[in-house]
DNA sequence: TCCATAATACGATAGCTTTCGTATGCTAAA
DNA sequence: TTTAGCATACGAAAGCTATCGTATTATGGA
């Protein structure tokens, strides 16, 4: 259910790029890691097994589709890291985001506003 | 280095009650789940192996306690999620988790504050 | 002192992820 | 038509986590 570290990345590649096949999956991942092209292949087998994507094996070079949203995964991953390591608090992991990390002016708009709409909606 | 979930679970029993022995990290986990006694003790010293934790064996009953902080782990974890999931962007993380759980405006009106500060530093 | 109790150490196993080699099959170009 | 090249399928192995059974050792109370 919950996507491994390496399937992490290539579903990673295809929120980016759309549907894709192997290849141009594994080139991409090539960009930042070495791996060869089986491995790759294998993974996206197993995750079709189940069912992190679809593929469009009409021609013989396959076409994978990410099957699980990017939003969704993301709010998996933080439900799980808040009850994890921040007994449960959002605002703690919202806290701890915000002042490790250096946020642009810019940025801290557009969280405040926000914040802004979720304060007048109660 | 970085932790397991099961290693995770463990450290923050240690760092809720501080130093413990095997014993009371162990209750303290089947409160959540069933686990056996030598399962807590085994990976209590992989830990130790791994410098997770430190213990105190001066008496037959060893003392456990942590050996990462809290907060360093927090940032750890909250680091490689940004890079995996959301691009290295941050603000993405802050917005998903106020978006998605429902924060009461206590927590909005600390989260706020600490905007106006981190805006005041610029 | 002696033994029941409780703690540690250790090894083995099961399950999962990742990796890769090899076999096999398809396709397009010469 | 033949074949080189690319694609898939599959199996096997290595490494890690989690789990537990068993052996061994220490300790405190009868």
């Amino acid at each position: 259910m919950k996507p491994t570290e390496g399937e992490l990345e290539i579903l990673g590649v295809l929120w980016d790029k759309g549907a894709s096949t192997v290849r141009i999956v594994h080139e991409e991942i090539c960009k930042s890691k070495e791996a060869g092209y089986t491995t790759t292949l294998k993974l996206l087998q197993i995750m079709f097994e189940k069912t992190l994507v679809t593929r469009d094996s009409s021609s013989k070079t396959h076409i994978y589709e990410a099957a699980v949203s990017r939003e969704k995964t993301q709010k998996q991953f933080i439900t799980k890291m808040i009850n994890s390591l921040f007994a449960g608090s959002s605002t703690e992991l919202v806290m701890q985001t915000l002042g490790g990390n250096k946020t642009s002016t810019d940025e801290l708009e557009k969280i405040q506003q926000l914040i802004n709409e979720l304060k007048a909606k109660k």
